[in-house]
RNA sequence: GGGGGCGUAGCUCAGCCUGGUAGAGCAACUGACUUUUAAUCAGUAGGUCUUGGGUUCGAAUCCCAACGCCCUCACCA
């Protein structure tokens, strides 16, 4: 049998409900997420209530069919809503013939309106007992396998409203994601920052070392890249006299996919006037903490084959320090840092000293970087848009956080010196394929008209995410991560644009 | 881009090593059943084995290539 044979079934039915006089694609129904607040009703009406006698009061609930057990006269179903599952059942006699007919032409995945009494059948199972049925929408196409789900990454990913609803546990991902993102939002606005929303098309992009995408307006006739940043445009708000903001928001560079990449991703960056790099720390794990704390109800969290703790403080170590302990060399030792690249395979002739320091920094310290840990205190010509330290000029005052080996944040003392900024612009290191170096007039214009100093923070969600709810794969923390397209069927380019 | 793995029924998977013409469970269809819980029971049907070549009397199985996906390395400072 095909697919379409199967599907051919369900067709059929939808020929016989039609035959009833019933619309197989419902309308407006009250009783959406019911499945929850039903379970409370029943407990304050009368949790102990004789098996085989129901409540007087009538529930409502609206919902998707995701086991169909008919057992002759009566019918019981698993019913699922956004709350949760409820057991849902229809007895011959007590339905109208209509309605009872209309039970025997559902399937699995048929979305259904109930709305009757509560019982609880004999092993104790609380049920609504539909009075009346209403078909809210008929689904054509076989959901899948009821005891495993959808398994196959491919297809979840690509059919993701079918793995919502046939996984639990994907929608409950989501649902954290959406409860840190708004926690994040009210801790921010509690400290009196103004959420905005800069340029995602840019006629120059700037803020971060990548590669952008690049597209073009035909009104204008220019080419605009999709930000890989919002930090410079963010930095001129400062200068506008908004001293606290943050943007939660995409970012997309033109890079490549693994588990902790997606083209496009979200970052949220906030700039706090007046501050510094040592108030960004403790914003960050406190971001954090508090967020797992209220979403999670921890602050130690499974992730992996390992436990994380985010409760503050987290470990500050220096740059420095970590080369130190891991590579075993002064990072200011240019000829024993380019013997231990060398040692270890890592290409450095060709290289500038701090594009060297950062690939042995990558090789033999970011392996170990399970955390939460701030590195601080960065080489300062990796940091073209942060302040030097004062005391030592040759760091700048920038950290990266990093749990479980990846860079979930990335914060400065920010740079407010237009003549340093301009410099810095000009300076390329060799060996450097992108570089945040890339000469920006218009901001170096903004400097020069009072920037405050401030502390500056990128936090990359989506990694966050995955750390809060153990989640191996940015795939599975994105709703509809970048897949190529499937070869099937017609996909509508620009070349057929143009030859419409 | 390099390396490794995977692609069989709508879904979840066997079969491949050792070549002989396709199997299970769920879903579907028919029937029975008024307290089921992954309902159960009886029966029925369902497959260009990703695609294209090759080897062979014979290929899901062996070989080559393409396509897609996953992992990994590189890139992503």
């Amino acid at each position: 049998m095909t697919q379409s044979k199967v599907q051919q079934d369900r067709l059929d039915k939808l020929a016989k409900i039609r035959e009833l006089g019933v619309d197989p694609y419902g309308q407006k129904f009250e009783g959406q997420g019911a499945a929850v607040a039903v379970r409370a009703k029943f407990e304050a009406i009368d949790p102990k209530l004789p098996v085989g006698e129901k409540t007087t009061d009538s529930v409502r609930v609206a919902g998707r069919i995701m086991l169909y057990r008919d057992i002759g006269k009566l019918i019981f179903m698993t019913h699922h809503d956004a709350s949760g599952k409820i057991q849902v059942a229809l007895s011959k006699r007590e339905l109208a013939e209509k309605d009872w007919n209309l039970g025997r032409l559902l399937d699995l995945g048929d979305l259904i309106g109930v709305d009757g009494p509560m019982g609880l059948t004999k092993t104790g199972e609380l049920t609504v007992w539909g009075r009346s049925l209403t078909l809210l929408a008929k689904s054509l196409v076989p959901p899948p396998e009821k005891w495993h789900g959808l398994t196959d990454v491919e297809l979840r990913y690509r059919q993701r409203y079918v793995d919502l609803f046939a996984n639990p546990d994907v929608a409950a991902v989501f649902k954290k994601r959406s409860a840190i993102i708004d926690h994040f939002r009210r801790y921010l606005a509690d400290r009196g920052f103004l959420e905005v929303e800069t340029p995602m098309m840019q006629a120059q992009y700037g803020g971060a070392a990548a590669k952008p995408f690049t597209t073009h307006h035909n009104a204008l006739d220019i080419d605009l890249f999709m930000r890989i940043s919002p930090e410079l445009y963010l930095k001129r708000l400062l200068v506008g006299g908004l001293e606290r903001v943050f943007e939660i928001n995409r970012n997309f560079r033109n890079e490549g996919i693994s588990t902790r990449h997606n083209p496009e991703f979200t970052m949220m960056e906030l700039y706090q006037a007046y501050g510094d790099y040592e108030d960004m720390m403790s914003l960050t794990e406190n971001l954090v903490a508090t967020a797992a704390e209220a979403v999670c109800g921890s602050t130690k969290l499974p992730f992996g084959n390992t436990e994380l703790d985010f409760a503050p403080p987290w470990r500050r170590a220096t740059y420095a320090e970590l080369l130190r302990e891991y590579a075993e060399v002064d990072m200011f030792d240019m000829p024993a840092v380019r013997a231990a690249a060398k040692a270890r395979g890592i290409e450095e002739a060709k290289l500038a000293d701090e594009v060297v320091i950062n690939n042995l920094f990558e090789a033999t310290v970011e392996p170990h970087l399970v955390g939460p840990i701030f590195v601080k205190d960065y080489p300062a010509a990796l940091c073209p848009l942060t302040r030097r330290d004062p005391k030592d000029p040759r760091l700048a005052l920038r950290f990266e956080a990093y749990v479980a080996r990846m860079e979930i944040a990335n914060a400065y003392t920010e740079l407010n010196d237009p003549a340093v900024q301009e410099a810095n612009f000009r300076q390329q290191l060799k060996g450097q394929e992108e570089t945040m170096a890339v000469m920006d007039e218009d901001f170096v214009n903004a400097l020069q008209h009072g920037m405050p100093p401030a502390g500056g923070l990128g936090i990359g969600i989506d990694r966050v995410i995955m750390l809060l709810t153990n989640s191996a794969s940015i795939r599975d923390v994105i709703l509809f991560p970048l897949m190529r397209p499937e070869a099937k069927g017609e996909v509508r380019t620009e070349k057929d644009e143009a030859n419409a």
